[in-house]
DNA sequence: TTAATGAACAAATTATCTTTTTGTTCATTA
DNA sequence: TAATGAACAAAAAGATAATTTGTTCATTAA
């Protein structure tokens, strides 16, 4: 087996076996079963249990933002690309079973509220995804002047707050209706608009 | 000493206590001692280390909640009254700094995600105030016609996470910061209003 | 009659040690 | 270069004893 080539193929075996048991639950044997290979070879792809958790953990999280990242491309206008952002992310998750599981093991992963965020540079990418997309708007004027930066923060918060909530609620129905009605006041506000 | 006079003086004291150690590490002993009275006699005043802690834990929630609502009511308008909300319900724990610990010490007293809330019953409560809040904004005709149950459940949401925020972030002024943006957001909304 | 105490007991926590499992290294092979 | 199995070290799991702490209760003080 080519090194380089087949990493994809370790890291779905270990995604599977870290989504069954945890990381810590989860052994080297497991994994190097999976893929009929000896614990020892793992050791070529990965210098220790903890890498190759921390690089498949990676990778699910690369994948899953690039998925995002290429519907919100589908779309030219700033609003369009918004909601397509927001709802493409949570729906996401719903596919990847086993990475769900994963983060259901181990909440640190993508945590409510960073101390210090294992996945700090990945994060820092939707961060920057969504500053983006404000801007456009902003310039679009059919955002409203809000700080980027500030915004985009606060946003990937609420956003995490949904979907942190949609791999711990097992009711996923009621949850839908929940997401649908913040996006809306998150867009629309609280207040009525005075007119200008 | 009566008992039901003095229920309070238990509940300070044990409130110290808990936030000194968190509920496992503190002791009964300790918890007397700063009564001086003996662990034995603690049963007079709760029938359980676990219960005196629920107990207290309940009365200082409530008069948390109490602060809140005492501001609340003082506005008339209930864009006054959701903007005081808001700012009092964070600004209250800053100074109750024992409580705060409490809350450190065990997440599950405020859950961001509630499996099953153990103060379920004080929180509706919460709830219930935005609800009403909703409500008359709505009539005054100075909130869009969101549907008041759902929103101040959401709402809540937020505003929890804010709180959560507040005790776990070390820095004070980052967060005052970022709560002014939300709320802006929160009642002014992202996209621009589209004119009627 | 209510609040408080200290002694006695039960339950939970901690500490210590042993056994077993599992992560990691390395010399050797395909 | 990728893979293996044997050897070793580190961590986890189990078992047992020692200690602490929660709870009960008969008795005393206010």
């Amino acid at each position: 087996m080519r090194k380089k080539e087949n990493m994809e193929i370790i890291y779905e075996a270990a995604l599977s076996v870290f989504a069954k048991f945890g990381f810590r639950k989860a052994t080297l044997e497991d994994i190097a079963s999976r893929l009929q290979m000896t614990k020892s070879n793992l050791y070529i792809y990965a210098p220790s249990k903890k890498e190759l958790y921390r690089q498949t953990v990676a990778w699910a999280l690369l994948r899953w933002q690039l998925r995002v990242r290429e519907a919100v491309e589908q779309e030219s206008g700033a609003k369009e690309k918004f909601t397509v952002m927001c709802f493409k992310a949570v729906a996401y998750l719903a596919e990847d079973e086993a990475f769900r599981q994963v983060l259901l093991h181990d909440p640190d992963i993508f945590p409510m509220f960073p101390v210090t965020d294992p996945f700090q540079e990945i994060n820092r990418n939707s961060v920057l995804m969504i500053r983006n997309i404000l801007l456009q708007g902003i310039q679009e004027r059919t955002f409203r002047p809000v700080d980027p930066e500030k915004m985009a923060e606060v946003i990937f918060m609420i956003y995490k707050m949904f979907i942190i909530r949609t791999y711990i609620k097992t009711e996923e129905k009621q949850f839908q209706e929940a997401f649908a009605d913040t996006f809306e006041l998150l867009v629309n506000g609280l207040f009525v608009k005075s007119e200008a």
